[in-house]
DNA sequence: AACCAGGAATGTA
DNA sequence: TACATTCATGGT
């Protein structure tokens, strides 16, 4: 039988780009936990960076997040952008763990996904994607990350209206597919992948292993964008 | 030299 | 609910 077309899209895109392997698993859950707060609009090339600045800091721990002072931590994270914010959101991580799960990141983690995900989401400045970054990539259960990539996609492809919520995208996608933390890891990145490497790279869009649409945000004119 | 990057909170109508 | 603004650095 043929398969839906959401595994379809999967299949596509993995046989075009193979597996991205995002935080394959044997990373530091909390080193995962935080570069999802520093890539937050931002490249994750800068959030590189600033997990660089916060671990030449000795800034890399759930105790030095909470105790380090601010300014230190500002200059640790600079590259990142926002990053007095993102200090904050730091540290209101830092400080949650620290407080009531013994500064042991994966008492938390190992929660169920649902009480982790609302966990996460009453820290100011974790929204609902970085959330699901968490829960998927940090903690390694299959909560499906929505981002403007896949949102576009999904518009580009017809496959929704355009004015679904960020819960609407998530549903659908978790709704269609097996709730399986590898799958929906590697989908989502190879979402990414497609729109930053296929669709920005080349403009006409030719050789497109969806439905020969690319990605482009608003390209003006033409170029392949629809 | 505008525009984008693996967003989120807040304010206004 | 639906938009606009703010936060900020770095690459193209």
């Amino acid at each position: 039988m043929t398969a839906d077309r959401w595994t379809d899209l999967f299949s596509r895109l993995l046989n075009a780009y193979g597996a991205q392997e995002w935080w394959p698993g044997d990373d530091d859950p909390l080193e995962i936990a935080v570069g999802a707060i520093l890539t937050q609009h931002c490249s994750w090339r800068n959030a590189e960076r600033a997990l660089e600045g916060l671990r030449d800091a000795g800034a890399l721990s759930i105790e030095a997040l909470r105790d380090a002072p601010d300014e230190r931590i500002h200059e640790a994270i600079r590259a990142a952008g926002f990053y007095r914010s993102k200090t904050a959101t730091l540290k209101g991580f830092a400080e949650r763990v620290a407080a009531r799960y013994n500064g042991r990141i994966e008492r938390l983690l190992d929660r169920p996904m649902r009480s982790l995900r609302d966990e996460l989401l009453r820290i100011r400045g974790i929204g609902e994607e970085t959330a699901d970054a968490i829960c998927l990539y940090a903690a390694g259960q299959a909560s499906f990350v929505i981002d403007a990539y896949t949102r576009r996609l999904l518009e580009r492809l017809g496959w929704i209206e355009g004015g679904e919520s960020y819960a609407d995208l998530r549903a659908t996608f978790m709704a269609q597919l097996p709730a399986d933390a590898e799958l929906f890891n590697e989908y989502h990145a190879l979402i990414v992948r497609h729109a930053k490497e296929h669709c920005r790279a080349r403009p006409s869009c030719a050789g497109c292993p969806v439905d020969d649409l690319c990605m482009v945000p608003d390209a003006p004119g033409t170029g392949g964008s629809l």
